[in-house]
RNA sequence: UUGGCUCUAGCUUAACCGGUAAAGCGCUACACUGUGGAUGUAGAGAACAGGGUUCGAGUCCCGGGGUCAAC
């Protein structure tokens, strides 16, 4: 049972993009990843099965702050943890909740000792502090588990981002000291990932990724991109960033994003990305493919037999016709949106893994260039 | 047969006294980035065939359909 570590195998020579090996307590992921999303302990409407055979996800993730409101700690622990309650033996990764106060809780207030917000399940009242939040990741017993931070929307003034970040560098003090004076709890080691902020600041983002590099955490995060700026500034920071954070450390991306989005940014070093794009824009009929992007709900798909996506490797794009996913969409049946989630999430796993394949051949920002045209198309 | 009620977009319903038709759902598109089967935005689409009164009719009259009740 060993510490978090990270095996950095290649350096593209066209790029920054890396490929590595992660190895944790519950296995190793092949660099770069994209981490399916596993709000309250399900990738929605995929099954576990699906997601190692077909989708063939390495590590999902978990959210603190969903599991801790329902079905709270106290299940999870007699549970004996997350892997064992949804039967997921690979690596897990729990997101703190620090993202969920800001977009999803009704009320809320920011102090120095914590958040106070509102349940968006019942309204009920509730308090997360760094050291709440360390012991809720505890208690749900995720491999990398994230520090607490506030993840001020995109535009923020520098005057508050400024303000912010001392706050979630004080929270991050207060994570490790939680963490590394409390035990782990089911016999494996979990890994703090801190998280750089900064908002679309360069003086403060630099400022954030040395002091998150003095942790000498097993790996580092980015966080506070794609939250409404724009894509250009979110490419110009997470650039910024990975010069600043340690090469022999795995680096994540925070919730992004598009395929495009992943691809540029692992041309800059990122080697982790989770979102919520794949699961959630595929329940609402948006398809990634490796032609390009296709809004499946469109009437031109009616008579359209072909595969749902000919060149993805996987079976069940070639299982269905789009003419009957799309009937299916507009019936209103489940099985539309497994179909569609399980489709791009498989697609989403396929990309990063060719991507691997690049980097190790060494033509990464060649390839990557002409991908990006041809995943950009509207079909 | 007689009497009451009723007829407006694909569906369900609005519109002061007669002044030139709105909305929800559905449909056609678009948006969605540490979750949102959600939501938002844009668009197409209508008066019971017909006739009359009137400067002007969804609105009044004749005629037609539906429905309920009585016979």
């Amino acid at each position: 049972m060993a510490r978090l570590s990270f095996d950095l195998q290649h350096t593209d020579i066209s790029s920054n993009a890396r490929a590595g090996v992660i190895t944790t307590d519950h296995g190793s992921i092949q660099t770069p990843i994209f981490m399916p999303v596993g709000t309250v302990g399900s990738v929605k409407g995929v099954t576990q099965q699906q997601l190692v055979n077909d989708v063939q996800a390495q590590i999902i993730l978990g959210n603190s702050y969903q599991l801790y409101l329902r079905p709270g700690t106290d299940v999870l622990e007699k549970a004996g943890g997350l892997h064992r309650f949804n039967h997921w033996d690979k690596p897990i990764l729990t997101d703190s909740g620090g993202y969920q106060v800001f977009s999803l809780a009704g009320t809320r207030k920011i102090k120095e000792e914590g958040v106070t917000f509102q349940s968006h399940i019942d309204g009920s009242k509730h308090l997360f502090t760094p050291e709440r939040v360390m012991d809720i990741q505890r208690s749900i017993g995720g491999d990398i588990i994230m520090a607490f931070d506030e993840c001020p929307p995109g535009g923020s003034e520098y005057g508050y981002a400024h303000k912010s970040l001392e706050l979630t560098h004080r929270w991050l003090d207060r994570c490790f000291e939680q963490f590394l004076s409390t035990p782990d709890k089911y016999g494996y080691t979990q890994n703090l990932f801190p998280i750089v902020q900064g908002a679309t600041y360069k003086d403060l983002r630099k400022q954030s990724c040395d002091y998150i590099a003095s942790k000498e955490a097993p790996g580092n995060a980015i966080g506070g991109l794609s939250v409404g700026e724009p894509e250009p500034v979110m490419y110009e920071i997470c650039d910024w960033c990975c010069q600043h954070l340690p090469k022999e450390k795995p680096r994540y991306l925070m919730g992004v994003g598009t395929p495009w989005n992943i691809l540029e940014c692992i041309g800059m070093g990122i080697d982790m990305f989770d979102c919520v794009m794949p699961t959630r824009n595929g329940r609402n009929a948006m398809l990634f493919t490796t032609q390009g992007v296709i809004n499946i709900d469109n009437k031109k798909w009616e008579y359209d037999f072909s595969p749902v996506d000919e060149g993805l490797p996987g079976e069940v794009s070639h299982y269905y016709s789009k003419a009957y996913l799309r009937h299916l969409f507009k019936a209103g049946e489940l099985l539309a949106l497994t179909i569609a989630s399980v489709h791009n999430l498989s697609f989403y796993l396929w990309l990063v893994g060719e991507a691997r394949k690049h980097i190790i051949a060494g033509d990464y920002a060649s390839w990557k260039t002409e991908m990006i045209v041809r995943l950009k198309t509207r079909l």
